[in-house]
DNA sequence: TCTCCTGATTGACACTGTGTAAATTGACAA
DNA sequence: TTGTCAATTTACACAGTGTCAATCAGGAGA
C-alpha cells in the first residue's frame, strides 16, 4: 500500500461515488472506467464488487463527518429536543446516502458482506432512537402504552430507509415535508 | 392454449409456489425441475421469468380470495372499526404472500414488468388505507393535524411490506404483536 | 547499471443465469 | 394419413462478476 496506491484507491471510491450519484450504470466495468483504469486492476484494490460499494459508504461517511452529524443530537437537554434533533439529523442524512447505499440494500439479499454492512448500518441507527427514547424515558415523558424496547423498535422502522423512499420518491412528499411530519408522527406515537 | 396446456400451467405456478414457500432456490432451472418439465419447455407459457413469478402472485391471489379477503373491512360501520379490520385483513395477508412477492420486489429495480406489478400491489394497498381514512372522515374523527392525502400516506408507509418486514423479521415481532401494535400505532396517529 | 518490486495493463477464460433457436418426438384429432 | 401442438434436447448468445497468466513501466537500492 505505497502512498501511490492510495491515490488510486480513492481516484476509484471518487469515480464510483461520482457515478453512483449521477445514476448511472455501476457495473465494475463502469467504475473502471470512470476512474480511468482498467476492469481488472479494480481487483487490486477491492476484493469484490460488494467490497467496492462499502468502500464507498464508507468514504461518503467520512466526507460527510456522518459521526459528528449524529452525535450533535446528543446535545439537545430534554428528551424531546432529542428526539427531533435525530430526526432532523438522521432524516437529513438519508437523501446524502440514498443513492450509495442503495445498490448495497439490493445486494443484501444474495451477498453476506452486504447483508453485514446494511445490517451494522441499521443497527447504529437503531442505536440512536434507542437514546432518543430512553431520553424521553428519563423525562417521564415516553408513553407507557408501549415498553422502551417496542418504541425504539416502532421509532425505528418509521424512520427506516424503506419508508423515506416510500414517502419521498412513493409519494412526492418533500424533504421538508418529511422532517417535518417524521417529527409529529415521532411526538404523536411516543410523547406523553 | 389445450386442457392439457392448462393442467401444465397450473402444475408450474403450484411447483413454482412450493418452491418460493419453502425459501428454495428459484431459479427457472429449478422451477422446471419441481414442475417436472425441461427449463425450455417453461418458455412456452411464460415469456420471461418476471411473468411466472407475478402469475404465481396472481394465483396465490385467487387460492386465497384476497379480494373477499380485503373487502371484508368494508362491512364496519364506524371509521375506526374500518381501520381496525383493513389493519388486521391486510397485515394478516402480508405472510402469506410474502415469500412470492419477494423476489419480484427485489425485481423491480431492473425489470420493468415487475415494477408495474409491485406498483398496482402497493396501489391497491393504498386504495384500502384511504378507504380507513375517509371513513374516519366522514365519522369526523380524522385527527385534524394532517389532511387525508397525507394521511393515507401515512397509513400506508406504516402498513408498508418493508415495515412489516423489518419488524417481523428483522425485530422479531410476532405476527399477534405486529398486528395489534399495528393498531394502536394507526389509531394513535390518525384517530381524533 | 542491473535487479527487484509493485501497480497496472491486456487478453483469455470460467461461471451463473436468462433468454433464443433449430431440429425432433409423441400423441391426439380431423 | 396428415397436421397440429406441447414438449424435448442440444446449442448458443449475452451480460456481468471474478480469476489467471504474461507483460510492461518506473522507482529504489545494491
Amino acid at each position: 500500500m505505497s502512498r501511490e496506491s492510495q491515490n488510486t484507491r480513492t481516484r476509484i471510491l471518487t469515480a464510483a461515488l461520482k457515478l453512483l450519484e449521477t445514476g448511472e450504470k455501476t457495473r465494475m466495468t463502469d467504475i473502471a472506467r470512470a476512474a480511468g483504469i482498467s476492469r481488472q486492476a479494480l481487483y487490486l484494490h477491492f476484493e469484490t464488487r460488494a467490497d467496492l460499494l462499502i468502500a464507498v459508504t464508507r468514504h461518503v461517511d467520512e466526507l460527510n463527518n456522518s459521526d459528528d452529524l449524529l452525535a450533535a443530537s446528543r446535545a439537545a437537554t430534554t428528551g424531546v429536543a432529542r428526539l427531533d434533533a435525530y430526526i432532523e439529523a438522521w432524516g437529513g442524512y438519508i437523501p446524502v446516502v440514498y443513492k450509495v447505499v442503495k445498490p448495497i440494500m439490493a445486494m443484501a439479499e444474495t451477498d453476506e458482506a452486504a447483508r453485514a454492512a446494511w445490517n451494522e448500518r441499521m443497527a447504529a441507527m437503531r442505536h440512536g432512537c434507542a437514546a432518543a427514547v430512553d431520553a424521553l424515558a428519563r423525562d417521564g415523558r415516553l408513553r407507557s402504552e408501549f415498553d422502551a424496547e417496542t418504541a425504539t423498535d416502532i421509532l425505528w422502522a418509521q424512520l427506516s430507509v424503506p419508508t423515506w423512499v416510500a414517502l419521498t420518491e412513493g409519494r412526492g412528499w418533500s424533504q421538508a415535508d418529511y422532517i417535518a411530519r417524521q417529527k409529529l408522527i415521532a411526538k404523536r406515537l411516543l410523547v406523553a
